[in-house]
DNA sequence: GACACCTTACTAACCAGTAAGTAGAGTTTC
DNA sequence: GAAACTCTACTTACTGGTTAGTAAGGTGTC
């Protein structure tokens, strides 16, 4: 038995939890170890003691997102296109009925200047993954007959993943924003209304 | 002749101008008043003299935002729908060429949660009126036959507006970004070559 | 002398990060 | 099997820097 490890392991994911959501919703820059500590009910040096610096913890928490982006890609990679974008478009609505949060690529991106460079690296991966993608949803969508749409996959899939970044920043001033935009771009590729 | 007003003036002007940059590039959150007066030349406390707090200046830069759109509207409602549509591209470039800025919706809006209720207020008419204006190029782009996509103007306005915010932040870990997503927004309009 | 526009000098709060110490659980050594 | 140790996971206490914001004073112009 490892008590000691799994105890190590559970503070560092409460960690990672709880910063995960001041990310979203506060940014990297507009939340402190402060924030963490007092809600995790520990001082503020033990969150330094799992994380050092706070760039430690920016990227633990990326690439956090990118091993779990990953799986969410490989759990579906047997679905139907549609239905993969379906899937994609409910991933959106969680993170805004979450306390309004947005994506990781959108506050990513948005703060990009203010990040260190190992943030920027994995933030680059990061995106370029997701991109990927949008991408392949668009070029399966269009090879099996699904969707039709204007313009290359390539170009399609760069615009769901653009128009979903800047949706969901956008539905913090009006809760009406996601359902138009998820309703337009199932309507630009030609898809009747969602399946079940 | 009005010198102390006109010295006023431009001092509040250079504050706003270096102030804007910051927001743009690093976000509310992330620039101080000393960015600000040590790039000026002059002490912290000036910059509180013309705006003694920073929600003072916050207000401030996103009011002159919308005195600066509304004008930029007006200038052009005499253009057709797709010349509209193009100057619209154009600004977005203009922002990406400087400093990789971002448009200012989508810092307010990635911002939101942490930012003082008067500014809240202030990015939310704000988005309104950007989201109109994008939605009216799209109906009348329809109307005079020069715009050919799916669903409602409403909805195509908005994707066009998430999209082109989400972009610019893209853009930032690929310059390859805005290219495409011009030329894919274009070919959802049924548009062809850009006008000259 | 009143006013606009600054300065110096300061406060209190917060920030990331560090150093040194401690409690307890597990391991080793004799 | 008990004393000695080591390790994890913290704590207290601190540093140095940055933050927004204020108070009081100076200087030039009308």
């Amino acid at each position: 038995m490892k008590p000691a490890a799994d105890a190590k392991n559970d503070t560092s994911k409460r960690i990672l939890d709880i910063a995960e959501q001041l990310l979203l919703t506060r940014g990297f820059n507009a939340f402190s170890y402060q924030h963490i500590s007092s809600e995790l009910g520990v001082r503020n040096a033990a969150i330094h003691y799992h994380f050092p610096k706070k760039t430690d913890l920016g990227v633990a928490l990326i690439q956090r997102y990118r091993r779990r982006f990953q799986r969410f890609v490989d759990a579906q990679h047997t679905l139907a296109p549609q239905q993969q974008l379906e899937r994609y478009f409910t991933l959106t609505d969680a993170y805004f009925e979450q306390d309004q949060q947005i994506c990781p690529s959108g506050i990513l991106t948005t703060e990009y200047q203010t990040l260190p460079a190992e943030m920027q690296a994995e933030a680059n991966a990061f995106v370029d993954e997701m991109r990927d993608w949008a991408v392949r949803i668009a070029a399966a969508g269009r090879d099996d007959g699904s969707m039709h749409y204007a313009g290359t996959a390539e170009a399609m899939g760069l615009l769901m993943l653009a128009a979903l970044q800047g949706g969901l920043q956008l539905a913090r001033t009006d809760q009406s924003v996601l359902p138009a935009l998820k309703l337009q771009i199932r309507a630009l590729l030609g898809l009747a209304t969602p399946l079940p």
